[in-house]
DNA sequence: CTGAAAGCGCTTACAG
DNA sequence: CTGAAAGCGCTTACAG
């Protein structure tokens, strides 16, 4: 027995014949070492869970491939779970994740804003992604919404538009008043403010996308650019700057944040985006959680960065 | 020991009073069950993998969720492993959740057209879910795509409409032949065939539903609907009868095949579609998989039905 | 270099 | 009704 095990395990020294010996018989027997025993006996399970809270997974399942993308490929499984924004749910994926002796939790939020901590006294490292926890001392990574809508209006600006729009979501959002308080950073840098009549809240949607066109251009017919709070909005925005009669981008540039990649389908034109690499927030968390199974500290609130995606909807207007 | 493992377990018979000092302690103590242990008892896992192999994950993450949906509110979890369609990849997964002792295994396939098994005497049962396997007695559970088609053409049919188009996507794909035949199917039940000039074939993309809408309406001038083989299409086809002056739906109803939930947000008009039910094949997938697990026999391939979701882009027509 | 012994944390017959 | 014993399948010191 302890042979084979140290064989299988190219552990302790053995002399190569008795390795292979037992390798070849291994093989014969279609020997499956079982994991079960094995991590009972090293007091972990080689398994993080993660708890998904956004009913429709937008969020959380690109957080999801991320995290996969770090562990999967790894010795480290992970549990998927659904707690949809259900204490309830919540609870009881917490006891079974604990019982089966994760290394760790990652939380994936449901919302921008910040959430309670899962648990007090969780006897493992716990992670949130995308959406923070509001305890300070815990490990959260998020986008760095600010940073990104600062950014967007940057390339705006640099790209020579003067009279730039604002149109996103409910007001309420942290995320939305981040974003907002990027893109007004970057205009008062350069003495500007948000295009007439300002900052045009609404809800996440095509349809308000539309109407926010229409309120817009007539508040203010100059409008050389519009920056949208997410990709549905700024789909909204462009068809409904054509149908006034705009084009984009000769006459009004457009550019959006990103929740999921349909900007660059957009059948008119490819809508340039604020990528918020969902996919890298998981990454990180999943290092971040591998760290602390490890026995690194927290890290405290971490932001990471957006991508700017140029695509044709900001190319360079004509007249430079 | 025994005592406080049938107490936790409400197993064989045991005083009350005695029942309720094993768990007031193991409460005080904070103790948790090392599900470990247990498992490597029972001889199982209590746990499932999912392999996806498609790589955004448009199709198997709403299986996932269905598979979730079943398995996770009980005692089972569910490790997700990201295959990408690549072999190498899902061969490290499948010796990984053999390793854990699975009870089971359920494959998300990448496509619509049937994957070869995925692996020869696999010790565990086997599901496959949206891609059936190419092996008729492997366990497979996809949506009836042809039943699909043809019932959206039977509502066209059923609100009067009586010239027909049908814009798809490659016509390579046995998804795209099927739904096809269902839609012509239903056509010549009537006494009738696709309008002119045939079924255009093209990419899952919106823009080549704008170009087949153009192309569509030279050809075709009193076509008073169109069924199209997914949802990207259908958006552009709809923006591109638009754009014609076609009025939707009086003028002319619109129908696609739904992959993802967004036919609802279109700006213009809400577009009906054929809902595959992707989360309802994960679900009957779990099912089947519990029951394999639990010594029932495979079900070879089985077509669950899709839902007609009717919204405005069918609408009665005004002239009704 | 190899193998017998102990033990990871449980559960299930089986004596008392 | 309760508790001592055996064992699930491994790995890790520790003798030989």
């Amino acid at each position: 027995m302890a042979t084979a095990s140290k064989a299988l395990n190219g552990a302790g020294t053995l002399r190569p014949g008795t390795r292979a010996r037992v390798l070849s018989a291994a093989e014969e027997l279609g020997f499956v070492p079982n994991a079960l025993a094995r991590n009972l006996l090293r007091g972990r399970s080689f398994t993080v869970g993660l708890i998904a809270s956004d009913i429709v997974g937008r969020f959380s399942i690109p957080v999801l491939l991320g995290v996969e993308d770090t562990l999967g490929a790894g010795q480290i499984a992970v549990i998927f779970c659904d707690g949809r924004g259900d204490p309830i749910r919540e609870g009881h994926y917490m006891r079974s994740l604990l019982s089966r002796r994760v290394d760790g939790i990652i939380v994936a939020g449901g919302q921008t804003d910040p959430r309670p901590p899962i648990g007090t006294a969780v006897p493992v490292p716990v992670v949130y992604a995308w959406t923070a926890s509001t305890d300070p001392k815990d490990t959260s990574v998020v986008p760095d919404h600010e940073g990104g809508a600062y950014g967007a209006v940057r390339h705006l600006l640099m790209t020579g538009r003067r009279t730039i729009g604002h149109v996103t979501g409910p007001s309420q959002f942290r995320s939305v008043e981040l974003r907002a308080k990027g893109a007004l950073k970057a205009l008062s840098e350069e003495g500007l403010e948000v295009a007439l009549p300002g900052v045009l809240y609404g809800d996440w949607s095509e349809a308000w996308g539309r109407q926010a066109a229409s309120v817009l251009v007539r508040a203010c017919p100059e409008i050389d650019a519009v920056f949208c709070g997410n990709d549905e909005i700024a789909r909204g925005v462009a068809d409904g700057l054509r149908d006034l009669g705009r084009t984009v981008p000769d006459d009004v540039a457009l550019i959006g944040f990103d929740n999921w990649e349909i900007m660059a389908s957009h059948a008119r034109v490819p809508i340039s985006s604020v990528d918020m690499n969902l996919h890298e927030v998981g990454r990180v968390a999943a290092q971040r959680l591998l760290g602390a199974i490890e026995g690194q500290g927290a890290h405290g609130l971490e932001h990471l960065p957006c991508q700017l995606v140029v695509r044709q909807s900001t190319g360079l207007a004509s007249h430079f």
